[in-house]
DNA sequence: GAGGTGTAAGTTAGCACTCACTCACACTTT
DNA sequence: AAAGTGTGAGTGAGTGCTAACTTACACCTC
């Protein structure tokens, strides 16, 4: 690129914008839009609260953000599970679905932000807009991939569902039969 | 309106009790635990904000009542679904989950209630607490009245919970493929 | 020195929750 | 049957706190 000093102390805003959402991913995954405040994502990413005020014009505009690299993430995991399968041969579908169930082991904070934008959909149109956004593209790709039926995909995103749910109430740890029979596969 | 009333008649506390709790689940449904606020309860309920926390001590209290309204309806549903079904010899499994996408059409405030609810579920344990709960009596009845298995159960709540997610983002009323695909059958 | 990076110190509005108080009414007492 | 009285129903007007967002200014970098 160019030939920048080494010395520089300052960020671009580009680069800050980007450590922004990703402090803010976590934080708005485990306590929700209105409860998450914009001092504590602030300090998450290590800057001060006006500058937040700067970077986004709005803390909608923020969470929206962290959504769409939320759906990001989950794109290129599916992506790489569906290369995987397709070099080894084995079933796209569900190939896919364990790459689910390994991300959300992995990176629960996805998982969070993911349900947390679904309630937050109804009352904020532009998070409602980016939620369609990102199941019609995970909708495309995994179709595409596997070439599964409406069907098969139902399914496939069901399970997905409850998944996320499980995660959120806690059940994997519960021993009740219907905690055990709800979580199996995941 | 009608000229101010020199009486007011009162009800007892338990009977306020219940209004209140009727009218704050569309409130909670519909906003969220933390961006509903108590006056905007109150004033659903037509009561005094002061009054609300003579009846409930705390909005997490209020929250969990409402919660279990919710789970009350919803099994009330199902009870009735399956008696029917029961009378008419048709498929137990198939009847409650024609029974809930009815349901949710009808009285749609139960489901957001519980989405919000599946949320608010991480950070606050009495709420976790009461979801908890609400699964296992759903899956008690259900799993008991139709005597389906582990697997069969998991597919069943998984499309409800996939139900749940496509009405809080409105992919119902889309053209899209991925839309049509995921809503189809509700 | 112009323009981008960054912040300390606000402002305004809304929140959950409290307090001191009034009113309705069932139940005596006369 | 009228007057008195005890108690639960109900509220207006706060309290202190925290939220999102702004303004004015300092400091880098080129």
């Amino acid at each position: 690129m160019a030939p920048q000093t080494k010395t520089r102390t300052l960020s671009t805003a580009d680069e800050r914008r980007e450590t922004l959402i990703e402090a803010a991913l976590p934080v708005f995954g485990r306590r929700g839009f209105h409860a998450a405040s914009t001092v504590e994502i602030a300090e998450a990413a290590g800057i001060s609260q006006a500058y937040v005020f700067r970077l986004f014009p709005t803390k909608v505009d923020l969470f929206v953000a962290a959504a769409a690299e939320g759906s990001r993430r989950m794109l290129a995991t599916f992506r790489a599970a569906s290369d995987d399968a397709r070099s080894s041969g084995t079933d796209q579908l569900e190939a896919m679905g364990r790459a689910y169930t390994g991300l959300v082991e992995r990176d629960r904070d996805v998982l969070l932000m993911q349900l947390q934008s679904q309630v937050a959909s109804p009352g904020e149109p532009k998070i409602r807009e980016q939620m369609q956004s990102c199941f019609r593209e995970i909708y495309e790709l995994v179709a595409g991939r596997s070439g599964a039926g409406a069907e098969e995909m139902r399914a496939w995103f069901a399970h997905g569902m409850l998944c996320n749910v499980m995660a959120a109430i806690e059940a994997e740890n519960l021993k009740d039969e219907w905690a055990r029979a709800l979580t199996a596969g995941d």
